[in-house]
DNA sequence: AATTTGTTATGATATAAATCATTATAAATC
DNA sequence: GATTTATAATGATTTATATCATAACAAATT
C-alpha cells in the first residue's frame, strides 16, 4: 500500500542506510532523492516482491523486518537473509538479471523506501562513492554467503538449528530477557528454511536444547539461557 | 615462482578480464598497470594463497585453472569456484576483511597476474567504470552463490553429483569427445567438495550414472553420454 | 618388471535424517 | 465462548546417508 506521508532521508534515523551515508552531500541531491523516493507500507506476512518478477526497483527498509528467500522445489524455500532498518534489498537485480532472483516478505509491519531501477542506476553513475561502497558491501556479503554455504554443507541437524538461532540473534538481537522471535516473526518452518531443514526437525532439536538447559521455549518465543553453549555447538 | 617474462595486457587474449576491458583507456594508464603488475607461475596442485593470510594482492588468471575453496572441520573443505583464463580471484579481500576468507590452489600449470591491494584500490578510485562493473559482477556472483545454496540444501546425493558435474562443464567445458576432467584436474574428493559430499559417495553415484548410460568413466576422465539426462536430474 | 603409494571401486554395516501419524496447543473466526 | 484452522510437540517407522573394510587399479619409484 502506497504511503504518502514520507519523511526526508535527512531526518531519517537509519544511519546505516547507503542513501543516508553517501547520497546527501548537496541540497539539490537530497531534494532529487526525496522526489524520486516512494514509500510503501506492509503489514505482517505480506509479499513485497516475488522471484521471477521484472526488476523495477531498489528497496530500503525504513522500519520493520523482512525475510528474503528463494523458492525451491515442493515449497521448500530457502531464506537467504533476515534484514531490518536501513538494510538494502532487491539489489541483486542490479546484475544483468532482468528478473528478481529472490522474493521478499514482511515479517512485521514494515515501511519500505524504494527507487525506480533506472533512477538508481543514474544515482550510481553520478555518485562513485555510493558505487564504491556498494561494491565493498557486496564483497562482504559474498564472504558471508560462502561461509554459510560451507557451514551448511558440513553441519548436522543440531548444528544447523544452532546456526539458525544465531542468525536470528545476529539479525534482530536479543530482548532484555534474552529472548528471540519475541514478536513471533518466524514460524518453525521459517527457522527450518534458514538452514535447509523441515519444521519437524527444528521442533525436535529445540526440545533437545531445552533438555540441555541451553534455551527455553514458550510457544514461538525462544529464551536463550546459555548463549555460549549455543555458540560452541557451531564452533566444532 | 616469480615469472619475469610478462606480457602487456594490451597483447593479452583474455578479453573477459576486467583489466583488459576497463583499464586500458590511455597509454599512461596501461603503462602504469604494466609496471605494477607482477606474474607468478604455478605448477599443478600448488597453493597460491591461504585462508587466514593477510590480503596483499588482487589476482587474475592469465592461463591455467584454479580452484577457490574454504577450509572446514576435519579436512572437509568446500570448493567455492572453479575458474580459468581472465577470471579475477582474491577479490573478496576487498571487503573490510583483513584476511583472505578463502584459499586458492592451481589445478593445472598456471600463470597468475597480481596487483598489490593498495594499487588496486587506487585503480578503483580512479576508474569508476571498473568499480561499477565489479559491483555488477559481485551482484551476479551473489545470485549464483544463493542459487547454489538453495540447491545444495534440497538436493539428494545423486542430484548433488549431477550438479557438481554440471559445474565442471560450466567452468571448463567439454572436449570434442564430450569429456570432462580430461587433464585429471580434479579428484573424486574435489568433486565431492564442490557439493558437500565425500569421495565415496561420488564414486558410487558415478557408477549408478554409468549404469544408466548417462556417462562413462575411464579413471579420472568422465565422458558424458547424455547431457540432457544429466541436466534433468537437477531440474526437479 | 617389481614395489610402493595413492586413488578409485564395491559391498556390508551403522548411523542419521526424513517422513508419517497422532496429540496438544495456540490463534482466528464465527 | 464454541468452533474451526493453523501451528507445534512427540513418538514410531521408513528411508537415505555416512562410515568402514577390502579389493582393484593406476601412477610413480626403484
Amino acid at each position: 500500500m502506497r504511503f504518502n506521508n514520507k519523511i526526508n532521508c535527512i531526518d531519517c534515523e537509519n544511519t546505516n542506510c547507503f542513501i543516508k551515508k553517501h547520497c546527501l552531500e548537496s541540497i539539490e541531491q537530497s531534494d532529487n532523492i526525496h522526489e524520486n523516493k516512494f514509500i510503501n507500507r506492509y503489514t505482517k506476512n505480506q509479499l513485497i516482491f516475488m522471484e521471477g518478477n521484472f526488476v523495477d526497483s531498489i528497496n530500503f527498509i525504513q522500519s520493520g523486518r523482512v525475510k528474503v528467500f528463494k523458492k525451491g522445489a515442493f515449497g521448500k524455500d530457502q531464506i537467504i537473509r533476515l534484514i531490518s532498518n536501513g538494510d538494502i534489498f532487491g539489489h541483486r537485480g542490479l546484475s544483468d538479471a532482468e528478473k528478481f532472483s529472490i522474493s521478499a516478505t514482511s515479517i512485521t509491519d514494515t515501511l519500505i523506501c524504494s527507487f525506480d531501477k533506472a533512477f538508481f542506476f543514474k544515482l550510481l553513475k553520478s555518485t562513485p562513492e555510493l558505487t564504491y561502497n556498494l561494491m565493498l558491501y557486496f564483497a562482504n556479503e559474498l564472504n558471508q554467503e560462502e561461509k554459510k554455504l560451507r557451514d551448511l554443507s558440513i553441519f548436522n541437524v543440531r548444528e544447523k538449528v544452532a546456526k539458525a538461532l544465531l542468525m536470528m540473534i545476529d539479525a534482530y538481537g536479543l530482548t532484555k530477557e534474552n529472548e528471540i522471535n519475541h514478536a513471533h516473526e518466524l514460524s518453525r518452518q521459517d527457522i527450518a528454511e534458514l538452514v535447509g531443514l523441515n519444521s519437524n526437525q527444528v521442533t525436535k532439536i529445540l526440545a533437545d536444547l531445552k533438555e540441555d538447559n541451553i534455551l527455553e521455549t514458550d510457544n514461538k518465543t525462544i529464551k536463550i539461557i546459555n548463549l555460549n553453549s549455543l555458540k560452541e555447538i557451531v564452533n566444532i
